[in-house]
DNA sequence: TTGTATGCAAAGCGTTTGCAGTGAT
DNA sequence: ATCACTGCAAACGCTTTGCATACAA
């Protein structure tokens, strides 16, 4: 075994471009879309390409930094990691994402005997408290 | 008032293909991917472009035959309408797509105050009883 | 100075569409 | 004989990748 680790990374280096893309993933509070986030981060810095928006995403998902929230027949969307098991809210009138912080719980049952659940995921569909 | 229908659909026809993918579809009995429904076509009458998969799945779509089944961060898939209220378990070793025929039930209470929610859905994750 | 990060453009990949030929009615 | 359907290939939209340059360290 070595003592020294096999594939260390190579250095980060911290760029506008990048400290941009993630305030815009910080600052929104919610899950974003590769478009919204580069909007968001050309608002800072102008110019941004958005093969950089992909790659950083990459490079932030490699890290754990963010996180894949991908609702059913959407595109994807990322948000910053580190909060707990929640599900999302979709509004249907503005198209924005929320988090939704509770959990209907024990689900295991649901699944038909011989199915053994591992994980879940819920996705609430409405219209949210700014469009009612 | 008028007593022809003003769009009238232009009549459909029946043809190898057609049924080759309706019958692909139907014997499934669980969602399918367009792939999945190329090869089980195929499998009929060779030779289906997957061009015309496409075409039938939206026609199908439109006509309400089938429904589309889009799990988080996964292809669409398709199935026969008509099943009742459901939702899916996906199988992380076959990665094969289950109907769930139970349900947790009230979600409106999990969205936050102002939020109204309309409809949910739900996706179980972990190992199907074949691949135990 | 080094080599990671960026911007641009080309390449991929799954899906859609135009078009001429096929075939169901 | 019609004209909807099909297969092929080109077109699309989104994401990824190659490459030369820019710039953080």
């Amino acid at each position: 075994m070595s003592t020294d680790t096999p594939s260390s990374q190579p250095t980060e280096r911290n760029t506008r471009q990048r400290e941009a893309i993630r305030t815009a993933i910080v600052q929104a509070r919610r899950p974003l879309t590769t478009q919204e986030i580069l909007d968001a981060a050309n608002a800072q810095v102008s110019g941004i390409g958005i093969a950089t928006v992909y790659r950083n995403i990459k490079a932030f998902l490699l890290s754990g930094d963010i996180t894949l929230v991908s609702l059913p027949g959407d595109v994807p969307r990322y948000e910053m990691s580190g909060h707990d098991h929640h599900h999302h809210f979709h509004c249907k009138r503005c198209g924005r994402v929320f988090d939704v912080h509770h959990c209907p719980g024990e689900l295991r049952e649901l699944a038909p005997p011989g199915f053994s659940v591992e994980r879940h995921e819920l996705t609430l569909y409405g219209v949210c408290s700014n469009c009612q």
